[in-house]
DNA sequence: AACAGTTTGTTGACATATAGACCATCTATT
DNA sequence: AATAGATGGTCTATATGTCAACAAACTGTT
């Protein structure tokens, strides 16, 4: 008899299908991102960078994108290569670039931004406003449920 | 003037809350799985097996974990090493192995299962049951909307 | 039985992610 | 002004993930 002896609940059913329903999401915005030979997760910069025509730090861009800065170091390094975005330098603080958007990623931009706000439209074909409306309301408390929780934690 | 043309509207919000909350929760797992120095993946994998008992081999693995075959050969590589999974021989088919879980990850399960439930539990405070299995069904028929949306991608 | 096509696991190359150490620079206190 | 502490970016080590190519084994057809 080596059955767990807790039984999950409704919670807990309910934090895996988000877990999975996430997960799908993310591998088929790799396909969809893969058109223009972009990772999620570079596009997710990008996004970023076109909010702030100015520039944004890349320890600004770590804590948007909740990401260590080590690894914003390499991401921004071959998107410099792919020549979409340029660390510009900053005079108010010498330690840190301002990165900013290439024209060329502005271009790319606008061919990939309509075609994301048409999959997301797709993917939800059968929510109604509205229903999308509370859905992001639950899930904004859910993550402050999980921000509480966090706090809790040691370390 | 380069502002995005499009309007992104209800839906498009939706997503990346979804996406938002589902990162904020798999970092809140990495903190909280680090007290028994296993990482989130690492924990579902074990928590696969647990349900097969007779054990599960890699490929299937792969397609329930939603990961590359690939990628499993080296998660089983290093939970063999630390005992907690064994490759035991398949002779139903010489290509695959069976993967189980030892006594010792039994042990440390028993340990980390009901503490998960109990944080499950917790992040989701003021969420009566109800409500969290109307947010699971909502997900899984999201999560169908993906699978739709994929099918009509090139490739 | 032989063959073609499929499937399973591994490998290598690479992208993406964390953590910690390090240096240069900034900030605050004295 | 000097100095102590905090911060920004990089580097290394390592884990996690994809993809393509490969060998071994399986499956179905003839």
């Amino acid at each position: 008899m080596d059955a767990p002896a807790t039984k999950p609940g409704p919670h807990y059913e309910a934090l895996l299908q988000l877990l999975r329903t996430s997960e799908s999401i993310w591998n088929a915005s790799r396909v969809f991102f893969g058109r223009w030979d972009l990772s999620p997760s570079q596009f997710n910069i990008l996004n970023v960078l076109l909010g702030s025509p100015d520039g944004v730090t890349q320890i600004e861009l770590s804590r948007q994108l909740i990401m260590h800065r080590s690894n914003v170091t390499g991401m921004i390094d071959r998107l410099e290569q792919r020549r979409l975005v340029t660390r510009r330098d900053n005079p108010d603080d010498r330690r840190a670039y301002l990165v900013v958007l290439t024209p060329a990623a502005h271009k790319l931009l606008a061919e990939v931004l309509p075609a994301y706000h048409g999959a997301a439209e797709s993917v939800f074909a059968g929510f109604s406003r509205k229903r999308s409306q509370m859905m992001t309301g639950e899930l904004a408390k859910l993550e402050q449920g999980v921000a509480r929780f966090t706090e809790t934690l040691p370390r």
